[in-house]
DNA sequence: TCTGGGGTCCTAGGACCC
DNA sequence: TCTGGGGTCCTAGGACCC
């Protein structure tokens, strides 16, 4: 990109914006009690810590620990566990979001914490005084604090993010966009902290000598497209300045749907594992559908445990006559895989389903021997499942092949309520002060679990 | 006892064809 | 005796991201 494209003013620019902590802080948005302290938010099942305060991270919790190798140390500390909460998590993403769009329309939604803005002609000019601007509000609106990066490209804008948050006086927006000062600043970032260098590209880097930003800025091209391939080289031209990955504000739709989750508790019968590949299923092709698509192909896979035990996997492939859409249809074939694959005497920890070969709906090569497997009175049911879950919760209206009982549901000992999606998990004001609503079902934590 | 889950893109190599 | 060359499609595996 070149500033004639934009005589108006200078050249375009990113914003990055990242929510801090982004699980802790929504813990926080309700639970106010909860500032200053030490608190983890859990992957599912309550596996490892996913999301730490600053204040946890000082103890020297590590991202992705087994929660049970750290369950002593938070003992100690006092820490407040949660499990996560992705209801809560996925509403409060949305309310950034939403405020964001206050300032430009130009978005591209990254992931649950983190979006890029693009800002062009004259603004760009002051986009780091926005910048503040933009946090802000988005802190006073949503109560979650965010941390801002500019710069000219996607990945130095990341970068600057990294900066905003790791540097005291940066107060929380950090701008890459002087060539001078980059200089300086990206011979004391390590590789490994760029956007798309993982641990695997910095050893390999280190083999070569280099070890910062801005010595692989000053690396040949054709060597780096041989080392770190062409999304390599992109990626240094970038931090060069040069601006190569767009703003992605339409994301294109899935290639492949998977769902997949570890048991609350080990399985050993073919009963009682078609439940939960029934429920993955299920919760795919919702997905599936949403973005009007077909799946011409369905893996289910089934494993032990890898950590305990003589460990098995395996997994079977099965393709519809023609792509559907039809969650029943796809639960049949799911389970015919399943007993290609499962054996007795093993105790499953952990089944999933892959759907993939998606296709737009309509797009169907009409077969003349058969009415095609996602016919309109199919269509039409589904619509009906989805529109009423859409209403009245995600598992208002499911298959029996899901179950009831559903003992293999995911462990959750330190869930928080849903406060913003459901009615009677609403927090509730009390006089002057805020607390949570009063406990209302004995499996839930009003705020998480006291050590 | 207890170790997450869901994606993307790129490349190399094999099968097959002319 | 002498054993081409190029294209396409598919898959597995590697690397990365949050």
């Amino acid at each position: 990109m070149s500033s004639t494209a934009y005589a108006d003013g200078p050249d375009p620019l990113f914003a990055l914006v990242d929510c801090n902590n982004f699980y802790v802080s929504c813990e926080r948005a309700f639970a106010p009690e909860l500032n200053g302290r030490p608190v983890i938010v859990l992957s599912n099942n309550d596996g490892c810590i996913v999301a730490r305060s600053n204040e946890a991270k000082a103890l020297g919790l590590p991202m992705g620990a087994p929660y049970f190798k750290c369950r002593d140390l938070c003992r100690r500390h006092r820490v407040r566990i949660f499990s996560s909460n992705y209801p809560l998590y996925g509403d409060m993403s949305r309310r950034v979001v939403e405020v964001l769009h206050r300032f430009t329309p130009d978005i591209e939604v990254y992931s649950i914490d983190e979006s890029f803005l693009g800002f062009t002609g004259t603004r760009a000019a002051r986009l780091v005084e926005e910048g503040a601007d933009i946090r802000r509000t988005v802190e006073q609106w949503t109560g979650i604090p965010v941390s801002v990066g500019v710069a000219p490209t996607k990945t130095l804008a990341k970068l600057a993010n990294r900066l905003a948050k790791n540097h005291p006086d940066a107060e929380g927006v950090f701008d890459l966009n002087g060539p001078d000062s980059r200089e300086r600043i990206l011979s004391q970032v390590a590789v490994d902290e760029i956007w798309g260098i993982g641990r695997r590209y910095k050893d390999k880097l280190a083999r070569y000598g280099i070890h910062t930003a801005h010595q692989l800025t000053l690396a040949r091209d054709a060597w780096i497209r041989k080392q770190l391939t062409v999304t390599g080289l992109r990626l240094v031209w970038e931090l060069r300045g040069i601006s190569c990955i767009p703003l992605d504000q339409a994301p294109a739709p899935r290639k492949a749907i998977a769902r997949s989750r570890g048991f609350g508790q080990p399985l050993t019968t073919l009963d009682e594992l078609r439940e939960p590949v029934a429920a993955h299923v299920a919760s795919a092709a919702h997905v599936l559908r949403r973005q009007r698509s077909m799946a011409g192909c369905l893996q289910v896979h089934l494993e032990t445990s890898r950590f305990t035990g003589p460990y098995y996997g395996n997994a079977a492939t099965i393709r519809p006559v023609a792509p559907t859409a039809s969650t029943p249809h796809l639960i049949r074939l799911a389970h015919q895989g399943l007993e290609r694959i499962f054996k007795t005497d093993h105790t499953y920890r952990r089944a999933g389903i892959l759907l993939t070969d998606i296709s737009p709906q309509g797009s169907l090569q009409l077969n003349l021997f058969h009415s095609g497997y996602y016919d309109e009175k199919q269509k039409k049911l589904m619509e009906l499942i989805d529109q009423v879950n859409g209403r009245h919760g995600r598992h208002t209206l499911r298959l029996a092949a899901e179950g009831l009982q559903q003992d293999w549901r995911m462990k959750q000992a330190h869930l928080s309520r849903r406060y913003t999606t459901r009615w009677d998990e609403l927090p509730l004001a009390d006089a002057d002060r805020v607390s949570t609503a009063p406990e209302a079902d004995g499996a839930r934590n009003t705020t998480g679990a006291t050590l």
